[in-house]
DNA sequence: ACGGTCGGGACAGCCCGTTGAT
DNA sequence: ATCAACGGGCTGTCCCGACCGT
């Protein structure tokens, strides 16, 4: 079973990164198969359940990538800081692919929202995922349950949101302003002292 | 020959309608004459570009209707109350169409960001103007120009944000927590006195 | 009303020439086209409903030819010695075809018995058409009404197992063989003198 | 080794009763191997010759059994009786199956008599073993040789024809009535005294 | 011998966006 | 101002090897 070789992921791969920049519709097996080096016929012995399969799954596959460099870099000072250094990061990626690399399941949270409905349960799960690290984060620094809650919804919405701005703008400064005012905004939230730790 | 005004403009709000829920790759032409009742023939006849230019007109004339949807709520209260209340009443109408109809055109913003320039810009434009709609209601209401700036694209930005996650999660929690928080950053915002008025 | 070309005809006369040697579920829309010069756009523009619509109208079609063609020869001659002439002509064109032209519809009323409904009835539509035919052509030579649907039902079941038989052993013996006792049960056939014209 | 008889019977007859229904282009192999309960790997170790060796056994297979089916009725009365009584027989098991369950070979027979000489000659070789009992069920009982082999042909194509049109027309009664004149046919044949025995 | 996973094109039927002629 | 007509592209399934595990 080490002899599965990594053409199922290679599958997913791609099409994550497909999705990314084309989102759901806009991306036609054939393209995914050719870009990722995998023969036709392995497409529908993996993924039987065809394009929707193979979705839901390069979705949640990117969600939890995404999830863990989240994580790096909340981890990586106070959440105001990883907050501000997140959003900085992704406009320094966005920027440096000509504007393609935004967050990789926006396009197909939008595309599927009225469409399929597993596929929309697909990316709710993985922005709960995101809002559940957020929350973690927030908690762990003092920030009461209840507080955390609204405050991660709105970085990530204003996350979204500014990506989204950015893209169509082709230009950093929605991201860069709206992670200064969400910094600040969670800077302002009122926390128990940390305990101390 | 002003009858020849209704087709056109029966096909443009049929598009803007199926864009706004379906996107632009996600919506045949043949869907939109279906739904709009407009001849065959006729899509050609009036939109020579075929699918872009009829795309590109569709996004702009909702932009514009939206733009004046913003101006009235934002003209019924000052700048904090009104971006509120815009956020309330999206809230709802997302809420009462099932979570269909969400901002007119960021499925479309985000699927074409990288593919076709000329539908790009047309959502670039749709936004600027959008923008320039917050940007005016809050330097008259005293906030300076460059912070104005900032702000509105922060609140345009939170606001797709928000919507996105509403789709998704189907829930209005993201639109009304952020609606609040967004309101708090503006009321928060240092302004020079109104002059008077 | 004259511009429209035979394309529609031309697709039907080579859906039907393959169903006949190959059956429904053998023949390719692919090979439809390519043989009978058609382009694929116009296959949907033309049938709609897909291969099930073609096929539908291509049996239809196939049916009234083989149908006037029975009249014809049926007119020819009293019922006996036309039945007898319709099995001798059948069995040399099956002869002269390669064992590869039988009945038109035989094959697929076979295949599409369980499957499709709707081919399913435009099969037996056809063999009624038939068998109204023979009872004509019966009833006036002065068969009983009674008798005569038996004996039609008969010979046009025999005409079409001994074609089957003939087109797998590949020799025309069968079907002049049953062609001869065929005829036989119809010169037996009690009959009140047909008054006398 | 004897178990392993068992998976390829089970081929076979999953197989036979799908040809016998939606004949052999209308089956995949993957509804055989999902019907027969057969793993995918076994169908290619027990039948290297693929999708066509597979339908020739099984044509081979239901062949034989449907020919020790004919002998048994045949065997209980004499032909005519006997023919009458198959006849019946056929037409109260099609009408039972929902008129599913015909011949088993016809669809097949039709379909391949001018694509795969293999399956052609094996559906073939079915028929002469059909003839050859029918004919010695006729010769045993007086007939003569010569008469026999086109009475036995006319008998074959009759029941093949009329299970067809019963098939598509959803009446048994071109069974039935083709049965009865069959039956007259073999009865009104000339044959020497049987001897005594 | 037997079972099974994985890989490999070819082609199925369907629908797309577009255009020439009217 | 309209529509018949057009190719190309879509997703999905076909039948089939090769290479592994027993």
């Amino acid at each position: 079973m080490p002899r599965t070789t990594d053409t199922r992921k290679r599958l997913l791969d791609a099409t994550a990164e497909l999705f990314r920049r084309q989102g759901y519709t806009g991306t036609g097996l054939k393209q995914i198969v050719g870009h990722g080096a995998a023969p036709w016929g392995s497409l529908y012995h993996f993924f039987p359940g065809g394009k929707e399969q193979l979705a839901a799954e390069a979705i949640e596959r990117s969600g939890r990538r995404y999830q863990r460099l989240l994580q790096m870099v909340l981890a990586g000072a106070d959440p105001p800081s990883g907050i501000r250094d997140f959003f900085r990061l992704s406009a320094q990626a966005l920027e440096a692919s000509g504007y393609a690399d935004g967050c990789p399941i926006a396009t197909v949270a939008l595309e599927t929202a009225n469409r399929t409905d597993t596929l929309r349960q697909a990316c709710a799960n993985v922005f709960q995922s995101w809002l559940a690290t957020i929350i973690v984060a927030l908690t762990d620094w003092g920030v009461q349950p209840a507080q955390a809650g609204q405050l991660a919804t709105h970085a990530l919405a204003t996350y979204e949101g500014a990506t989204l701005l950015s893209r169509t703008l082709r230009t950093t400064s929605p991201l860069t302003a709206s992670g200064e005012l969400t910094a600040q905004a969670v800077a302002a939230a009122p926390r128990q002292p940390p305990a101390n730790t």
